[in-house]
DNA sequence: CCCATAATTGATACTTAATCTCAATTGGTG
DNA sequence: CACCAATTGAGATTAAGTATCAATTATGGG
């Protein structure tokens, strides 16, 4: 796990270089907190593991990741924006209610479908975002656990 | 146009009522404004046009709306999100980049595609948020417009 | 029609997430 | 290893929204 963990924060920080961004000891630090979350995360998640750097720096640094692609942005049910590893270009995820994980929908071709749609409305498409609800595989399977324990 | 506007004002003070909320003057001013927008808007935007209402009073009012459902929030691509009105119970915007407007997405059956594709992944499906970017129709035309006058 | 009273309002303070400013520090290239 | 642009941190500022609470107002019962 620390070996992967550490792995993902070299990653994180070869592709700030690739674009000509300095390796710094706060970036490197946020990039390890940022390799260890298991699930999204918000900015102030990332200050609270990392108190001894300023503010501005962490969110520099996020900003940085975002916009060089390594790092994305998922939409809560409730309209909360959150940060979260973009392991692919463009995808969706599957963001669980119950324990928060999210999963990448792969496999989906909604594309063709938006783009033939919109099209019909005379709308030249650009790009879109979705995110997708519900609850995942260990949460459902846990759920039927406990209705079980009740009884 | 004044007229459509009085209507679409009334109907949102209707659904408040029916929901057990009084019709206030300053519930009245907020949804005659809303009623005149002619895109998604922010709090702020409301406020400008309604100096005279306290902070909190308009918050409130965009929230009683959303909470209604007449109202709907918006996903903007830089990842803003504004309020607009919401013609139908679940659909989908097509979102200008160029003028800001939004049409409603009908007729695409997402639902079920994401359903299957969700149920592959072991993730059970409870709901979705979609926006679509790109450029109207009518911009794509005034677009055109003045490539040739520039040519 | 009026009044009691519960809902609503407005002022203001607070919160959260993020950006800006600017002087001090630091990484890496020559 | 020195220089200088990039980066940082402290702290002020902004934006969007919530909380508090005393003052005001809408409305249904008498």
């Amino acid at each position: 796990m620390r070996k992967r963990v550490n792995a993902l924060a070299e990653q994180l920080l070869d592709s700030l270089e690739e674009k000509g961004y300095r390796s710094t000891s706060p970036r490197r630090a946020v990039a390890q907190v940022i390799a260890s979350q298991d699930k999204h995360f918000t900015a102030e998640d990332i200050r609270e593991q990392l108190p001894s750097l300023g503010r501005a720096t962490i969110f520099r640094s996020l900003k940085l990741l975002v916009d060089t692609g390594v790092l994305c942005r998922v939409l809560l049910e409730d309209g909360d924006l959150h940060y979260q590893l973009s392991h692919q270009g463009h995808h969706h995820h599957l963001l669980c209610a119950e324990c928060g994980s999210s999963q990448d929908l792969l496999g989906c071709d909604i594309e063709e479908l938006l783009k033939q749609t919109s099209a019909r409305h005379g709308f030249e498409l650009s790009g879109h975002w979705l995110e997708v609800y519900g609850r995942c595989r260990t949460c459902s399977e846990s759920d039927a656990q406990t209705e079980l324990a009740v009884i």
